[in-house]
DNA sequence: GAGTGGTCTAGACCACGGT
DNA sequence: CCGTGGTCTAGACCACTCC
């Protein structure tokens, strides 16, 4: 079942045939083999076991209970929505829809103090200024004004964004992988000009975002200021207790 | 250092020790100890060390390469605002202001087949349905409509919900322990009717949530709908790749 | 090659839930 | 009492990074 010189670990192996197994064979709550069990019929050892199962726990498919067992969750499938995207690529392609980004304009500024802080630079260091407006199956969705650290990012041209998404252009041209991204957001109108940009009304309602995103190495690589329809955006998260 | 016979596990034992010296020791980006001189310098095994880095790791307060040892991440800082907490009164208490929440109405009605649904039960069963305008230091914040299952919160009555935060009544009277909550947000504006209740222009921003908290028995115990602020409400989440 | 984190084994004892 | 998950040990080998 499970083989023991390949390059996937053994306890990954064993977390895909056991999502296997309980999407074809198991209902909500049901309760699913014991540790021990699954150490025979796999022929594994019960550290294996329950670093697969942990897994399993974290990504919502089975919960455990001391001294019962453990049992089949089935929040797998609300699982799916809650985002773990936050490309606006990657977004409405999982949506179905057919995204569109257009630069708008590149600038290379100086950075005063407060922008400085917000992409983790010295004032006076510079940084890339790139306005985008991007569209779904043609209809603008939201306008964006993203600033680049320079040094990370030298040479940076309106052709090297528009030839692929801009989170793919950290890793694969620049060797920068993501780690995380913080985002805040709140609730607005938008104001006239904006209006125009995104061919909505004046005082239609929208969602305010500010994203800074971060590098393995703890860099500050992006920080974005976005205004998003309102109509189309709806943000999905999850509170987990402890 | 570590007490062996402790009713707290060995490794919750660590996480706090380490806790406090990278705080008093170690500044961000610093080498820790390896797994191994961990494993000497507490006299514990291996699994141990790694099962406390772990919860470390996910606390935000380190990070690993593989090759290259542990460091410090300096994330717990931040993380500390990042929302974990989902309760109207907790948040306020967070902000140094005084919560306060006005039951307006509660009713005992039959469920609806989209009701049902939405409360996980069947249609014809019994719900409890709340109204309460929330505040807080005085100022009107949010307006909240929210659905509980009758079966699982026999004898609810107003007193009992101005006695205490709904969070803390589930748990103490009803013994239903919460275990996470889905939360879908978009931007809206204010309706007239809404707008009076709030005592905002109507058409100001505000936030429409739509709430569902389950127990730990993946009962749903709770369905809201609230209306907030927009000028008052920021919301703050972590994506993390991987 | 030396040191690191990543995976894995084959045991052991404990605490909890139900019979 | 037995079976469950929770914790823990003392090893082992692998893959990665740097010298």
């Amino acid at each position: 079942m499970l083989k023991k010189n390949n390059s996937t670990p053994l306890y990954n192996q064993l977390v895909d045939v056991l999502i296997e197994h309980i999407k074809t064979n198991l209902d909500i709550d049901e309760k699913m083999l014991s540790e021990r069990e699954i150490c025979l019929k796999y022929d594994v050892s019960r550290t294996t076991v329950r670093a697969a199962l942990n897994e399993l726990e974290e990504m919502g498919y089975i919960f455990k209970r001391h001294g019962k067992g453990t049992f089949v969750s089935g929040l797998w499938k609300e699982m799916q929505n809650l985002s773990e995207a936050y490309s606006f690529t990657e977004q409405m392609k999982q949506l179905g829809k057919i995204p569109h980004s257009q630069v708008l304009s590149l600038e290379y500024i100086v950075a005063n103090q407060d922008l400085a802080k917000n992409v983790g630079i010295q004032e006076g260091e510079h940084v890339y200024k790139m306005k985008r407006l991007r569209s779904a199956d043609g209809m603008p969705m939201m306008y964006e004004t993203t600033f680049i650290p320079a040094y990370l990012f030298p040479d940076l041209t309106i052709s090297k964004l528009e030839s692929m998404p801009l989170y793919e252009l950290y890793p694969q041209v620049y060797n920068q992988d993501i780690k995380y991204a913080d985002e805040e957001f709140y609730a607005s109108v938008l104001q006239a000009k904006e209006s125009e940009e995104l061919g909505l009304p004046a005082g239609s309602a929208c969602l305010r975002i500010r994203r800074t995103t971060y590098s393995q190495e703890n860099k500050i690589i992006e920080y974005t200021l976005s205004v998003a329809r309102g109509d189309q955006f709806v943000y999905k998260i999850r509170h987990s207790k402890k």
